[in-house]
DNA sequence: GTTAGCACTCTATCCAGATGAGTGCTAACC
DNA sequence: GGTTAGCACTCATCTGGATAGAGTGCTAAC
């Protein structure tokens, strides 16, 4: 347990690394205004803070630095967990109420807001797939031999997919089957659409329908889920400022994982439901790339049910009140837009 | 005019430099198995060439470097404009016969296969909105408010925009309205879609429908082309893995430009229909941040006309004689698959 | 409990000299 | 005349030592 000049120090060092990326010393922190104490009582508790795992030394001589341990405390009970100011807030609102067009364009400019307020690197997450169900399926002819075969979903986001048609099958059964499919499958879960043709509607065709083989292969394809969930990424130059990363082979490491989007993923899914605001500092990301960042992530919503969710990636030494600020507002905004658009 | 031999030393430097991004001494070409001279006389050449403009040397006693001179003749005479190796036709053409998918995913995984055989930034523009026309137009309702508006173009592509609707205008309207579209705009190209719409339909529209002014609004918004080009992008952190760029600041200004959609797009536009294969080199990028850059671009097509193109970024360092061969391969086979697509 | 003072540590920076790659020039060679 | 060996010269880079400065830890005084 920490005393309360400790909390405060720690803090003040915090802060002050933050916005200098360099070891800060006790003299600095002795300086500050709302610290009345001199130089020699700070070190005392900087050496009882540095012995308790809060704080790391570089090198003997160099002021200290936040340890991993130390962050976690600073933004589990020190942070102040104020709202984004209302400049911040003014622009997000700006935003939605310019942009009132199909979600998936939302999230992607939402990402570049968030990038260009924060100067970190934003990911975002666009609806999950889980969560969405058919609203609509249709086939559009191309030719004789192809047709487009497209999926609308219940949050408005247009699946489409090339397939191609086996001469031997007629226009009149596609349409058959396609008013089939609408009347049996509107409102299952994307994921579930292909378990359900075979359950529910196979049957059902085998008797009605010629070419019964030729067809289902046609509709599997078709409804293929390659709703592989879409990744914006935005500013992951961003990450080529930060002192810290002046290495470039450091900064490669993180720039690859960014493209790797399975990995991101995983890094995005909230550990639990509705869980708000996460803070994963250093380590706890589970990649060693990302060991000297930290990631914010929040989760926007439709109906109670995570839609998808918004990251920031910075350095450990990242701006954590502003940036949770911003994000909060971000994710609350954006869950009021989805439920007003989508009802 | 360069003599035969400046021809071989001019050739024999830019391939050591290309390799080895060190600037090249006269004994190191002097000592290779196919230059028959000594260092003195490599010397001699050296220093006419350098007068002449095509090498330059970055201090008194360095090795010399090419200038953007010195490698546009090494492009334009002394290139071996080879085919890309066996291997590398082989993973191109592999990639093809695996991805008999829509147009969009494939030229999505070209960029990725581009720039993991080459180790350089792949920047692939999607297929061109110029030369695509309406297919067929349709609108889906979402709900009392709004719909989808979902348009097909002649190369499959599906683009689709969310729409709101006003309550006044009944579904049977609307049904009337995207029949005429239909009977009416089919095979007009997507930019003059909307011009089109003007003059040519709008004036049969205000005789039958009502609720002319509110209708337009929406049909407006609907064909309205954010059919922004899709840039695809592969690869850009291979820029970090070259030495040139290893000072952090250098490279991102190149990192930005990429993330910079309108001005990679000028770039792409071939400078003149049918060029074949480009190659840009420094300054000859019209922008600061890639006079250290070469670009080599190549088109691809449906029907003799180009529909998007395909570019390599690299340092003016670049193994240009093996990126124009998988340029050139590539390009044929996604010109060659789309016309068997779409026939 | 707090603070001033001081010796100590360690890094970063600067400078001088050594190193070596590579050139340009001259004179000799074929 | 073209080619080459030899040599002096240049210049970036590397090395090691000296120095400055930031910051600490400890002790003693307040």
């Amino acid at each position: 347990m920490l005393t309360e000049r400790q909390r405060m120090i720690l803090n003040a060092i915090v802060d002050d690394y933050i916005s200098s990326a360099e070891p800060v010393g006790s003299r600095s922190i002795s300086k500050r205004g709302d610290v009345g104490y001199s130089p020699a009582t700070i070190r005392n508790e900087m050496a009882d803070l540095e012995e308790l795992g809060y704080l790391e030394q570089p090198h003997t001589s160099a002021g200290r630095i936040p340890s991993h341990k130390g962050y976690r405390y600073y933004v589990d009970h020190l942070l102040p967990w104020t709202s984004a100011n209302p400049a911040e807030i003014g622009a997000i609102r700006a935003f939605f109420a310019d942009k009132l067009n199909q979600t998936e364009q939302v999230v992607q400019h939402a990402a570049m807001i968030l990038s260009n307020m924060t100067n970190y690197t934003s990911i975002l997450l666009g609806p999950e797939v889980f969560h969405t169900s058919l609203r609509h399926f249709q086939l559009l002819p191309l030719d004789g031999n192809h047709a487009v075969a497209i999926i609308v979903t219940s949050t408005g986001q247009v699946e489409n997919r090339t397939v191609q048609i086996p001469p031997e099958i007629s226009v009149s059964e596609m349409e058959k089957v396609v008013n089939l499919l609408n009347s049996k499958l509107v409102n299952v879960p994307l994921y579930k659409l292909k378990s359900q043709l075979y359950s529910e509607l196979a049957e059902e065709m085998q008797r009605h329908i010629s070419h019964y083989e030729e067809l289902m292969k046609v509709l599997d394809t078709a409804l293929e889920s390659d709703h592989e969930q879409r990744i914006f990424l935005s500013g992951a130059t961003n990450m080529l400022t930060q002192p810290e990363f002046k290495d470039v082979d450091k900064v490669k490491t993180i720039l690859d994982l960014l493209e790797e989007t399975p990995t991101l993923l995983k890094m995005l899914t909230p550990a639990s439901e509705g869980a708000g605001i996460q803070v994963r500092i250093g380590t706890e990301n589970k990649h060693e790339a990302f060991a000297n960042c930290s990631l914010i992530t929040a989760t926007y919503s439709l109906d109670g049910k995570a839609l998808g969710s918004i990251g920031i990636l910075g350095p450990t030494r990242m701006e954590y009140a502003r940036v949770i600020g911003i994000l909060g507002v971000l994710s609350r905004d954006l869950t009021a837009m989805l439920a007003h658009w989508y009802k």
